[in-house]
DNA sequence: GCAATAACTTGATGCAAATCAAAGACGCAG
DNA sequence: CTGCGTCTTTGATTTGCATCAAGTTATTGC
């Protein structure tokens, strides 16, 4: 992490009369029609939505909110990285999940307790849409079917978070890594190619192990068919990697794992 | 897990007029009037919800649904304990959650994909109300107060799994099982006893560890200043307690871990 | 009451991942 | 190109937890 100031809040912001969250991009309207959140809805209703929300353009590193802190925004990346994380007293850090542009986060803050569960922070030079909660929810209250679709949204975190436990407690390193390759790749089964498109360190720290494991475990994959060079990933046989996942693959992972040192 | 049939699935019922679920007892009633999720709404109001649904008493073991069953109803714990979790191939089971009465579940899988995203069984004999979700969804998209509600439970199912991730990937065994135990203690911060209300070996797998380390670790915290007998615990210090889930013992950890062995 | 089974504890051992340490590889500013 | 900082890999070691294997203590049935 690398600043810590808060994006700009919100009773600091003048109100506006125009309907378009001002910074937003013709572009990033395409990005919106097309979240799952605003499924159906047209442009003129989104915008309706947004009517008090706006976009901030913040630099890597930068932290948006702090575990604990009031939630009176949710979130959606329009560009960059964003990660939600919770760090412990010594320093470590568990990383919840790595959000890609045209995906909203923080949507469930606004229920309940009212605080953000977890930190979150850019990763890299970032575009935010800012969504005050207040006036969404009263939408909310008052649209059956934007509320299904919000519930979707969150019923789709329950799911990834419960994918995410049950990596943690049954899979190795080695297999977690594996699942998140073939995530990257395109669907299929046979030769295939991708970029990692984070820092390893950072992954690795999603997927619940240290950067030294994580270069290991990416190591050993070598041995499995999947080329490593810098970013780019080479996967000889994505059949095989959805396999490795699924812990069918414990034999061949165990061979690959001596190779060298006949003596000392 | 003892038994594996389905409950009676919701079309081989016949319908009915009246308006209070089958099975369901006066008793009952008042929790289902305490629960957040129906908070504010009248016995009325809730029975109209609920006009579609029915009680059933199940054996302890018996498995509700598999993840990825088609999700057409959820659940509220009435009695007993019901517990959900994912099952490996090699038959590890990662607990997600177990939950006693008064906790309703399942109700995020209406949305979305409309398949259950984890497999639940009673843990012991217990009864539960079923809820068809098609009935109950059309009173969600017309009632915003409700869908709130129900936004709200689901936020709180979020918290706890994201607290599930933090504590697995940076916790040991012995603090996520202070942490446990704490919540199981009364509020405060002196002395105070509680019961086990489970299983070890079901905890155990709850908090992501086997049954034997759940038993190392109970012991070490007997030298905590945790007397364990049978499933009776007393906790000497709850403020100590806290210290200990929060990661701040490592050094009275380890000096308590070799305590004997002068000479093998 | 006793045997039989299940639940729990304890011990010994092995392996996976964290940690500590150091050496490449890469990007960037001068 | 050169030097410096960051990211990444590799190596040596330690540690925590799982696993295998007895034991011990509860529960249950007869």
């Amino acid at each position: 992490m690398r600043q810590i100031n808060a994006v700009t809040p919100n009773h600091e912001r003048t109100p506006r009369q125009g309907k378009v969250p001002p910074g937003l991009l013709a572009h990033d309207m395409k990005l919106l029609e097309a979240l799952p959140l605003f499924e159906g809805l047209d442009r003129h209703k989104i915008l309706h939505l947004l009517e008090e929300s706006w976009c901030e353009t913040l630099p890597a590193g930068k932290l948006l909110f702090l575990q604990g802190d009031p939630a009176d925004s949710f979130f959606v990346v329009l560009d960059g990285w964003v990660k939600l994380f919770r760090s412990s007293p010594d320093g470590n850090e568990s990383v919840i999940a790595v959000l890609p542009s045209g995906e909203p986060f923080a949507e469930a803050a606004a229920f309940e307790e009212g605080t953000y569960p977890v930190s979150a922070a850019t990763v890299e030079r970032s575009r935010l849409l800012v969504i005050p909660t207040a006036h969404f929810v009263t939408k909310i209250v008052s649209d059956g079917r934007l509320a299904m679709q919000m519930m979707a949204a969150m019923s789709r975190r329950l799911r990834q978070l419960v994918n995410q436990v049950e990596d943690l407690s049954l899979k190795s390193s080695v297999e977690r890594l594996a699942g998140y390759i073939s995530t990257l790749c395109p669907e299929g089964k046979g030769r295939a190619t991708c970029r990692l498109p984070l820092d390893k360190a950072l992954i690795a720290r999603h997927l619940g192990m240290q950067p030294e494991t994580f270069s290991r475990s990416l190591a050993r994959l070598r041995a499995l068919g999947i080329i490593v060079e810098g970013e780019k990933l080479e996967v000889a046989d994505l059949a095989r990697l959805r396999d490795i996942c699924s812990g069918a693959q414990h034999a061949a992972l165990r061979r690959t794992c001596q190779p060298s040192r006949p003596n000392p």
